[in-house]
DNA sequence: GGTGAAACTTCTAATAA
DNA sequence: TTATTAGAAGTTTCACC
């Protein structure tokens, strides 16, 4: 499915998912090759566009950040999908956006301290100009399945 | 908001939002203090959990996953709501998943090669005991606001 | 708390296989 | 493509502010 890259290339990454810091001495003893191929393979990968960086995983609820949502958009006209999005993207507390389509021509996804301060940023999306209605879905439990497993799973190394 | 936390902190996540694998003697350059106090603070605020970890970012695009979906679970009973949380964690398509209040019981957030691919996920959420009925949203595009500003924004550095 | 330097580890690029 | 190697760079510790 995947041109021009092989199983050493999804170990590396498999690791470096799991822990972006992990030193590509470790990475070379566990996967059998020496540290000098770790380090061309992520060059290249990084190139190829296939790496695009490497984030902190902060821990929202530490950081007094306790309530996320989903918040549906229903859109007046689909032609203000994009100038609604570059909206949504002004607001720090929206942390992912999508045009969607289905019943919500929007999604988004909210991190707030709390009810108090979601409110506000609810009001805030239903204040961007071409927004109809909004439709909160407040989260109650996440699992993110994201960052573990991935390549493991999928391609069955 | 949060207690013991300062600016020199708030700094240094922001930079490691940014890039996980920038070298602390870099941000110290860039925050005007010692390499060895990013090292020391990085450790504390590993410590007190704030930090998680760091993850590579990839592209999913390039890696032969360009269909993401939301998928709406709708759950005839809320009892069965851990349950299926973690048999929605067994498909590794499924990257992020919610408990919810709202109209969904559940929602769910899914990255697949194709329409082929998703049709096979999305049958295998509905199969999940205790799932009544789901709804998809297909992303058209998507934007992820998460990784970048977000202290900058919220704390006013 | 923070600093700066020493000791240690890792990275990186070039060369060789 | 991979391994080796050596110099550069980064990390970590610690005695001292």
């Amino acid at each position: 499915m995947i041109r021009n890259i092989d199983k050493v290339d999804l170990q590396i990454l498999d690791f470096l998912i799991a822990d972006a810091r992990m030193p590509y001495t470790e990475i070379a003893k566990n996967i059998g090759v020496s540290a000098g191929t770790v380090h061309v393979r992520v060059k290249k990968l990084e190139k190829r566009g296939l790496i695009q960086g490497a984030s902190l995983v902060v821990n929202y609820e530490v950081m007094g950040y306790s309530f996320t949502a989903y918040v549906g958009i229903i859109i007046g006209r689909s032609s203000d999908s994009d100038k609604i999005m570059t909206n949504l993207t002004k607001i720090p507390e929206v942390t992912v956006a999508n045009i969607t389509s289905g019943q919500f021509g929007a999604l988004c996804k909210i991190r707030c301290r709390d009810t108090s301060h979601a409110k506000n940023v609810i009001y805030k999306i239903n204040d961007v100009s071409g927004v109809v209605r909004t439709e909160s879905m407040i989260s109650l439990e996440e699992t993110i399945n994201d960052k573990k497993r991935l390549f493991k799973q999928i391609f069955e190394l």
